[in-house]
DNA sequence: GAGTTTGAAACT
DNA sequence: CAGTTTCAAACTC
């Protein structure tokens, strides 16, 4: 999107280029469910903040260099549009002009910023805003069918405005229409030059028409938040909503449609749509399909949310509920209410009595900011133990896993799981040392192992390696690590998919080591094995401390008396709560969690500042079990 | 599928 | 900037 604020709005990019970053981008807010209109959230310009009006200019029929006001002027990754056959013209636009999109394409994300939704898709990350889809019915489509993979694209039945206004989902998303069901529409190539007026007559009165509406806050992360566990809310509408009386719960509120909560920009009456909400939640529980559409976003949303310094805490920005809390207060759940519904969506199993749950988490446990006594904020007991370098070393080390499976695949050729076995434990051996050195070692040989059947893609995995360093992941390289580590999805699709020349380091290389394609899979299978299997271990090491933590917390409740230990505060050290039990208790899939004592393995996962947490929990040995 | 409701956009 | 009208999507029946 960047490029659109510099004028350089996809229509001009070549197709490949276009969809090539399309794809790079985060997924675009919303999903789903509410996935189907966002349209009109296409991101002209990427951001927020910039001057709408030059890229919105740059975006625009009547963008100078458009030398071809070519259909492609508006749908920007499908570019060719004239070339492909048109699926069906539209009743009343016979002539319907090109139109950008090939059916088979994938529909086009261009609002990065802001997921909030998830759309139950199998690859949330990619949304689609308007794909467009020659289909023939519009929102029939049966996008999201089977894979949840939704291709929805959306089609206007404007009869009065031509389809030049913003009232026009297509028009405000910046597309032509296409297959929509208008009248008299002039939302077309045929009409450049009313469009064009209009696009201008439509900036004129408000610049940001074609801006974003749902933007990611500025301040980034910390205002994202997770929603019991339902949807991801990671931004805010940027006008904000002025519903009055749909509660801000149907999709008449564009807040509810992104799948966000409702800000402290909206001017909404009786609004529901806040973060604890139970008519939301009710909402959104009495609606299993789409949870499912949620799950995956909320798991990222819970390690990217969750973890490191804020957990739940405190917002920066509240998420609004100031309609109830300012007007309805009395009559809205209190915060405790609202704590037990947290507690409950998110599957926090605590023995802590609601009586103390008051008095001890949120607010006590660090980042004190924000915390208001009327604002109830929910901190994950990981809070503390997990760090957000932390994260990015996990994925980095995954990442490194992957590589080294990949190299020692590749090497071994179909060799025996034993082999594999021993290597992944020295891979273990090696990593818990930790060192980036070791790490770039590693990548460094896989590297060059694959120099001779690659381009050079060590300078690749050298750069994305300085992203452990904590540094921002999503600057301007190409993917880091932790990007890659977190892209589930993708990876998925990368691990079978061997074409991809961008594809996770070390699968390019081990397919174009292998014969062919038949070791492929096999081999995939194993890397994978082997990554997962330490993500496992990882996480077993975190719902230990999270247990460990738990039970701190339960004990302190229970005795509710002296606590003020300085245990709590750092959550880590001093605690000596009944460990026993935890120590012999078996994971719950099958492997044992080790005897080492609590505080030692907590003491391990901790990272305080400067120290490199990466070792500690990426590198447990075999079953979670730490060295002694 | 027609009619109603709703709230953003447009207009005054 | 507030109030009103227009519009099309969302929703209901």
């Amino acid at each position: 999107m960047e490029q659109s604020e510099e004028g350089d709005f996809p229509p001009k990019k070549t197709q490949p280029e276009a969809a090539a970053q399309q794809q790079q981008q985060p997924p675009p807010a919303a999903t789903d469910f509410p996935a189907k209109k966002l349209a009109r959230q296409l991101d002209f310009t990427g951001y927020t903040g910039a001057s709408s009006s030059a890229s919105l200019t740059a975006s625009l029929p009547e963008h100078p260099n458009q030398s071809q006001p070519s259909a492609a002027v508006l749908k920007p990754s499908h570019p060719q549009p004239q070339q492909l056959p048109q699926p069906q013209p539209h009743a009343f636009k016979p002539s319907q002009p090109p139109k950008p999109q090939s059916q088979p394409q994938p529909p086009i994300m261009l609002m990065p910023m802001q997921q909030p939704p998830g759309p139950p898709a199998a690859h949330p990350s990619m949304r689609p805003l308007k794909p467009e889809s020659p289909r023939p019915r519009p929102r029939s489509n049966n996008s999201e069918a089977k894979d949840g993979t939704p291709k929805k694209q959306k089609q206007c039945n404007c009869k009065h405005s031509r389809c030049l206004k913003l009232y026009c989902e297509c028009f405000a998303s910046g597309v032509y229409c296409d297959g929509c069901n208008c009248v008299n529409c002039h939302n077309n190539v045929e009409n450049e030059a009313a469009r064009r007026e209009a696009v201008e007559a439509t900036l004129e009165r408000n610049p940001n028409a074609f801006r974003p509406k749902i933007a990611s806050s500025p301040h980034g992360a910390r205002d994202t938040r997770e929603e019991t566990g339902e949807a991801l809310i990671l931004a805010k509408h940027n006008k904000g909503c002025h519903c009055k009386k749909s509660g801000c719960l149907k999709k008449y509120c564009e807040c509810f449609q992104a799948n966000i909560l409702c800000s402290d920009n909206c001017k909404c009456l009786d609004c529901k749509n806040y973060e604890g909400s139970e008519e939301r939640q009710a909402l959104f529980h009495g609606d299993h399909a789409n949870n499912m559409a949620y799950i995956q976003q909320a798991a990222n949303a819970a390690i990217t949310g969750a973890i490191g310094s804020s957990g739940y805490g405190s917002p920066p920005v509240s998420k609004k509920r100031k309609g109830q809390e300012l007007f309805f207060g009395a009559t809205v759940k209190d915060p405790l209410h609202r704590l037990g519904q947290f507690q409950q969506a998110n599957h926090m199993k605590t023995s802590i009595p609601s009586s103390s749950l008051s008095s001890i988490p949120g607010a006590r446990l660090g980042n004190p900011a924000g915390v208001g006594p009327s604002k109830f904020t929910y901190r994950s007991l990981l809070a503390d133990i997990i760090q957000p370098q932390d994260l990015k070393e996990l994925c980095s080390v995954l990442v490194v896993y992957s590589a080294e499976a990949a190299k020692m695949l590749a090497d071994e050729g179909k060799a025996t799981e034993k082999p594999v076995q021993e290597h992944r434990q020295t891979l273990v051996t090696s990593t818990q040392d930790q060192s980036q050195g070791n790490k770039d070692s590693s990548i460094a040989e896989k590297a060059s192992a694959n120099d001779k059947l690659n381009g050079n893609p060590a300078e690749k995995i050298t750069a994305e390696e300085s992203s452990s360093d904590g540094a921002d992941i999503s600057k301007a390289r190409p993917m880091s690590p932790g990007t890659l580590a977190l892209m589930c999805d993708e990876q998925d699709t990368m691990f079978t998919t061997a074409s991809s020349p961008n594809g996770l380091m070390g699968h390019d290389n081990l397919s174009s080591q292998l014969p062919d394609g038949q070791g492929l899979s096999e081999a995939y299978a194993e890397q994978e094995r082997i990554v997962l299997t330490k993500f496992r271990d990882c996480l077993n090491r975190l719902i230990t401390l999270g247990e460990i933590k738990e039970t701190k917390f339960s004990s302190f409740a229970r005795t509710e008396s002296s606590n003020q230990r300085d245990t709590i505060s750092n959550g880590i050290t001093g605690f000596r709560v009944e460990t026993g039990n935890l120590q012999q208790e078996p994971f719950s899939n099958g492997l044992a969690k080790s005897a080492i004592p609590p505080s030692v393995r907590a003491s391990q996962m901790v990272s305080s500042a400067g120290i490199d947490p990466f070792p500690k929990i990426p590198s447990p040995t075999e079953n979670g079990d730490v060295k002694t």
